[in-house]
Parts: C-alpha cells; structure tokens; sequence
RNA sequence: GGAAGGGUGGCUGAGUGGUUUAAAGCACCGGUCUUGAAAACCGGCGAGCCGAAAGGUUCCGGGGGUUCGAAUCCCUCCCCUUCCGCCA
C-alpha cells in the first residue's frame, strides 16, 4: 500500500510511476474521497468535542444535584449528528482502503523502464552451460526412464500440474529442501522457520497477494483460509500488527509446498516440472531497516545464488523493469537456469525489494533508536524454488546413457549416491 | 464439539457507569552522584488520525448495542488457558 500522504502530497509522481508499470489508477477519485475525509473529520471531531465537554459538566452538576435535562437534550441532538457523519467517514475510509489496496507498488528509481519481460536486463551469466555430445533429453523423459517421478498417477489422483516422486525421485526432492535449509541457516545467518501451509485473509492481504491475485489462490471456502502460494505470506504475516521486538535486520528461511492455480497460464508448460500446481521452495525473507534495503536486497541475492553456485549450475541474473515487476514489489532480481532439454533459461528465484508497501499494508513497523515506530522494509526472495531446480539438475548432469551424475555437494544428502541409474527392471 | 475462566500500553498488572487525561511496577531514555559502572535519587516515556501550529480526536481482542457519557453494562464473533469428549 502506498502512503496516502505521499500521494496527495505528489500525485504527479505517483501517475508516473504507475504509467511506467502499464498500470492506470483513478488517483482524482481518491484524491477527492480523501479531501472529503479530512474535512468530515474535522467536522466531528469538532463536534466530539463539544459532546465531552457536555457529559464533563453533566457529571458535574448531577454531583452537585442540580437538574440537567436541558443539557441532555442539546448533547442527545448532537448525538445525532455525530453518529451521520461517523456513518460518512466510515464509508469513505471504506472505498478509499479498497482503492489504495488495488494500487501495485512504485518502481525504484533505478529500475528500468520497459512495458514488460521484453524490457529485463541481464546482469550477469554465471557458468557456461555444457556442451553436449549427445542430444540432450527433457527432464519428463529422464525422469521416467529413472522411475524418478510419476506424472501419469499424480494427475489421476490430483489432476495435471501435480507429480508424485518416487523412491530416489522423492529423497532427492527431501535432499535438495535440506541442502539449501542447512547453507541458509548454517553460513548465511538465516531463523528457520516452519510456517502454518493455510492461512487467513488478512494475510493474504498483508503481502498483496489479496484482493487483486484472488483467482491464482487455492481457498477453503468453509474457513475462509488459503493455501499458501508461497512462504513468503506466512513468514512475513508473522510479524502482522507489530512492532517488531528485535533488533534489525531480522533474516528468516522457511521451506514450504506452494500453491498456485496458475489460473492465466492454463495450457502453458503443462508437460512436466516446469509449472506446478505444487512446489517445494526455500523461501528467504528479510525485515530490515529502510536506509539498508537495497543493501540487503544484493545480500539476499547472494544468499540465493550461493545455492546455484554449490550445485555447479549455469545461470543469469536479470533486473526486472517497470512493466515486468510484481504488484508489490520495487525492485527484483530474477534468477534463471540454464535447462538444455528445454533449451531455455527457467526462473528459479525472485528477489525482491517491497521497501514499505508490505509493511504498511500488514502495519509491521519497528522502533528506531529513541525515535517514533515506523515502517519496516521487507524482502523476500526464493533460495530457491524446487521443481525447476529439479529440472536443471537432472537436464544438466545426464549422461548419454540415460544416467544422471549426483551434484557433488548433494552426495552427503543422499547416503553417497554419485549417480542415478536406470532402475534394472520394473 | 461441550463447560468454565480469561484477553488492558514493549512486559507484569490495577481499574464494575462521570477529573481515567488508563494507577503502579518492570524495561527503556535523560540527569544527579561516581575514576568508571552498579545502587540510590530526580525527570521523561503507548499508538493511529486530523491540524501550519496550538491543539483536538480515536483506541483497553474484533464488530454491534444501551446511555447525555462505556475499559466498566448487554449481544455477537475471534483468540488464549483449564477440564471433558473426539483424535494422529
């Protein structure tokens, strides 16, 4: 949520900004619902004003015995009028919440600007993808051939976009979760966290996913609970209505299942890992004072493609423009894997910046040294997500024989293992 | 699911219709004293909104009601604790 100070205050930044996300707010309506706010307000509190001193003196007097039927019936009027205008306000706060809820956040100032995906930045390319001898499968064929994963029962008993992982399918899955779980909290300083998978709406609502993202949840409508389509939502509610009472920054991991109906994208990668109903992520998330944001959004960055880096995969960082970024975010860098059986870069972690847009919106603030509570800033980023990791370990390790060779800093994860091979019968 | 008891500022906790402008303590901040620290003493110390400011207003789990006036009385929902039931 964006201050309404700061949009009152510079309403012609704020179109800017929205122009360069491609994205069109009515800002005059909430320019005047809030000009009729304040001067409502200043009109009640004016007359609330009047009220207690009037109850004050009624108090008075009746200790003192004197009669003050006259002054009750001037105070019960005013009653009156209060109460309409109080009814006035409450509706204007109303629309005006629901307005600013629907506003996506501001881009920094330094993220390019473009109408979308087309407009992203490669930052860096890490690791040279290698070169094959041999054609190169997709992960669907390698994954079967290995009896690694089992779409065809998963999508009886669940529908397309889920898989069953079975025997060294499954505990690579569970290896790849505890790998990363361990350098995060381990050598990078992260609070592992292992969050409720449903939460309420007031959650949903606290990162942004609700109310514009609704069609993309999972929901239990019987309990008005939803499941998480990222830790990112559990992890960062935590702190929901508070004023944090820690020192910053405050660094948290969690591993999750995460779902999403993916509801824009029916028909799109339905083959194989690469769009899920479910996935597995490690999630990193960061509370943090506003000076050091950007600071801690490298930080994470690093944090994130440490994970990559041990798995001696290839990748590239992109910056995300204007157009391409999230609703609630200010600044994200994606990170993709290189996956020769798609012969595609596949994005396995956002990391981003929301400066105080979460923050305002869930009220998560903190104390400064011997100042007034403000706003945190929050980050979030994957570290990373599975599914498409699992995808570029099984694309990038295969050998020509159908094989895939255990990433080294994996084999303690699986007893040993250094390669999967061809079940020999089944 | 049933019964009972609870929910008050960062924490503990008083407060059953009218100077509550929410007592007091702890914690915290500043000062005195001290070579320094501790102790002691003195002072300060909740949040949101409106306002240029002075100041005003709202907030005692959420919502609604009674009343001139509600932390306090009533209704309802949520959460916590204990007991019972069910259960991995």
């Amino acid at each position: 949520m964006l201050d309404l100070k700061f949009i009152r205050e510079n309403p012609d930044a704020i179109r800017q900004s929205l122009a360069n996300r491609g994205s069109t707010v009515d800002l005059d309506a909430i320019l005047a619902l809030d000009a009729e706010r304040r001067q409502a307000l200043q009109d009640v509190e004016r007359l609330k004003q009047e009220r207690n001193a009037s109850s004050k003196e009624i108090g008075l007097r009746k200790r003192a015995g004197e009669d003050t039927e006259d002054i009750q019936a001037t105070v019960r009027a005013q009653g009156e009028s209060i109460a309409a205008l109080d009814q006035r306000i409450r509706v204007l706060e109303t629309e005006l919440e629901d307005r600013l809820l629907t506003i996506p956040n501001r881009p920094a100032a330094v993220a390019p600007i473009g109408p979308d995906a087309s407009g992203n930045q490669v930052v860096k390319t890490v690791g040279k993808p290698r070169r094959f001898d041999f054609d190169p499968l997709p992960h669907v064929e390698l994954a079967e051939r290995l009896g690694l994963v089992d779409f065809g029962r998963a999508a009886k008993i669940s529908g397309a976009g889920f898989a069953a992982y079975t025997g060294v399918g499954a505990r690579l899955e569970r290896a790849l979760v505890q790998f990363m779980l361990d350098i995060h909290t381990t050598e990078h300083g992260y609070h592992e966290i292992s969050p409720p998978f449903l939460v309420n709406r007031a959650a949903m609502t606290g990162t942004g996913q609700l109310p514009k993202m609704a069609e993309d949840m999972y929901a239990v409508p019987a309990d008005d609970l939803f499941l998480v389509p990222t830790a990112e939502v559990p992890v960062t509610n935590l702190f929901r209505d508070e004023i944090m009472d820690r020192p910053l920054p405050v660094k948290l991991v969690a591993y999750t299942p995460c779902f999403r109906r993916e509801a824009g994208a029916a028909g799109r990668d339905t083959r194989g890992l690469i769009r899920m109903h479910q996935f597995d992520k490690v999630e990193l998330v960061k509370f943090v004072e506003p000076e050091t944001s950007y600071d801690e959004l490298e930080d994470l960055l690093g944090h994130a493609e440490t994970i990559l880096q041990r798995l001696e995969l290839p990748y590239r960082v992109l910056e995300l423009c204007t157009g391409d970024l999230s609703f609630a975010a200010a600044r994200c860098y994606d990170i993709e894997l290189w996956a020769p059986g798609q012969n595609d870069w596949l994005e396995v972690s956002s990391c981003s910046n929301f400066e105080d847009f979460q923050a305002r919106r869930a009220r998560i603030r903190y104390r400064p040294e011997g100042g007034k509570p403000q706003f945190v800033h929050t980050l979030n980023g994957s570290g990373v997500a599975l599914a498409r990791l699992y995808v570029a370990i099984l694309e990038n390790y295969q050998n020509a024989d159908g094989s895939v060779t255990v990433p080294a800093a994996l084999r303690p994860y699986l007893g040993g293992l250094e390669r999967i091979e061809s079940p020999v019968s089944t």
